[in-house]
DNA sequence: GGCTATTGGTAAATAATTTTTACGGGTTGG
DNA sequence: CCAACCCGTAAAAATTATTTACCAATAGCC
């Protein structure tokens, strides 16, 4: 790095605010205004720095106070270093900024709900770069390929991770309208028991599940079609072939336009939730906090 | 001045140098070492930094640490707002001390006093310029035209000065060793009487104080020599002509050399003494502090 | 000239902050 | 594998900063 300074030399920092607001106004009074203080704060930090330097700065001058001499010679020097600092925080920001984030979810839900939201995100942020990655459904959150991830947990993650809860993990069928007019008014839950079910290879217990808690009896073992993500499921249930369980939030665009619908309103909410997580020490990060402020303020809108 | 700039955008100043410490050592203990402080309080500071920012300053590496690129980036910044800081207090510092202390006293205590010390002093503190100014005896110390004053004081001076007392208001007689002998061996007060006196016309009733004291009836009315200044008093003393009464310890080195005595060893102690005295708020005004200081020294050093 | 509104300074009380103490977890090197 | 070392955390203690309440001085205004 570079070699020591002397610390000790140093007037008191945060006296040095007060004094720079002074001698900007010449005003103790309009000083402690901006600086959201009372005056006797103002005063008491100018006197502060007046003895660390055993150096008078103002004299008073009928009801105001003017810079000394030496107020004028140490204001410039004051001012610099307050502008190197803001300039430091800047080009950290920038530099943090300029890391492209990266984010980790799950197939459907970056496809179904990163997707439609990530592009918005940027265009809010234009300084923020995104990396999204994808890894399969029972896939842990892995702190050192991602900064942020979008991930179901069953249990609330160990304590090294900061963890924001976003949706249940909400059981519900859906299908094309063809098919769920194949099955005439108000089906219930053992009507679909007559169609095609597909599952996902990774959570094949959600059909039972799902069946159980409508109270109907399920055989596992009863033929259904298996692929290994969501969104391959959604696009055969789009398609006409088969209806599907979703477990998120990941169809309410389908469903708005009518391309699928709800062949009957029963859901099953399981437990753990859908949500936002990141290493813990990582929560205040600049780029992290924005991204996470950002798509929890989505999730609540979508969700109103 | 200049215009304003966002202050509330600055991190916790204080902690900055933390950061700085820590950066520099890449090492929390040792940052702590050097700053004289625990290591706990280094990490908080570093992580109120790293919250202030939402940027991550270090990462743990093993058992140390080791500054992000965030931190490598931020560190020049504030080391050079340090630089500047400290850059600044010098300046301050070298202009304080460039203008011309201007010392006011009496003209004794400017030719029997000063004059003997200010030359070691300046030789001391060569930074320092010194302006002595003199006025008679009676004056009172002008806080408009001097810095600081060495005077007499019966009482205290008022609250918005700062006092410093060195020595006492002493009355005592000297002569040449000539006159002294002249009144033979062991003279009373009462001797004195036979020999021309010389009073100070600032100070009249001096001769009467010292006489009472000394349990002799002395009248006013008798003819004495009366003089301006002590200055000339001791030079005519000096030169065999006259008993002169001191008030304070200016003829030291005359007495030391032999040049002066004391007749007699009576000494007439007056209420008040002389002393230093500078305005109450100029009391920790690097060039002020520097000069009381000395003297003090000095006269502690005198009367040892 | 006297009155009032405004500005600063001071001191004690209060609030905020920094620092320390005490402890625990993880890493390194013998 | 254990001891030494370093860092982080949380609560307590110590220190600083800020406010409140007051006074003195000035300047503008009848």
């Amino acid at each position: 790095m570079q070699n020591k300074i002397d610390l000790r030399k140093l007037p008191p920092l945060k006296s040095l605010k007060g004094f720079e607001a002074a001698t900007r106004h010449q005003s103790i009074r309009e000083a402690a205004d901006e600086l959201c203080l009372t005056h006797p704060a103002v005063s008491h930090q100018v006197q502060l720095i007046e003895e660390a330097l055993g150096v008078t700065l103002f004299a008073q001058d009928g009801r105001r106070i003017v810079s000394t001499e030496e107020g004028r010679v140490l204001y410039p020097y004051v001012r610099a270093a307050f502008e190197s600092l803001l300039e430091g925080v800047e080009a950290a920001h920038r530099h943090a900024l300029d890391k492209p984030l990266r984010v980790q979810t799950y197939v459907t839900a970056s496809i179904r709900w990163m997707a439609r939201r990530v592009p918005q995100f940027l265009q809010d942020n234009p300084q923020v770069k995104l990396v999204l990655s994808t890894c399969a459904v029972d896939w842990e959150f892995d702190d050192v390929h991602a900064d942020v991830g979008l991930v179901y947990c069953e249990t609330p993650p160990s304590h090294k991770y900061h963890w924001v809860p976003l949706f249940d993990y909400a059981l519900f069928p859906v299908c094309s309208p063809q098919m769920a007019a194949s099955m005439g008014q108000g089906p219930t839950a053992a009507d679909l028991l007559t169609k095609p079910l597909i599952a996902i290879n990774t959570e094949v217990r959600n059909w039972q599940t799902w069946f159980e808690s409508a109270g109907v009896k399920f055989d596992p073992a009863s033929s259904y079609l298996v692929v290994d993500t969501l969104a391959v499921a959604l696009e055969m249930a789009l398609n006409n072939e088969a209806i599907a369980l979703v477990n998120g939030p990941f169809v309410d665009q389908d469903l708005a336009s009518g391309r699928l619908v709800r062949p009957l309103a029963h859901t099953a909410v399981c437990p753990g939730e859908w949500g936002l997580i990141c290493r813990k020490e990582l929560k205040e990060n600049l780029r992290i906090r924005t991204f996470m402020d950002w798509m929890i303020q989505s999730a609540a809108a979508q969700s109103r």
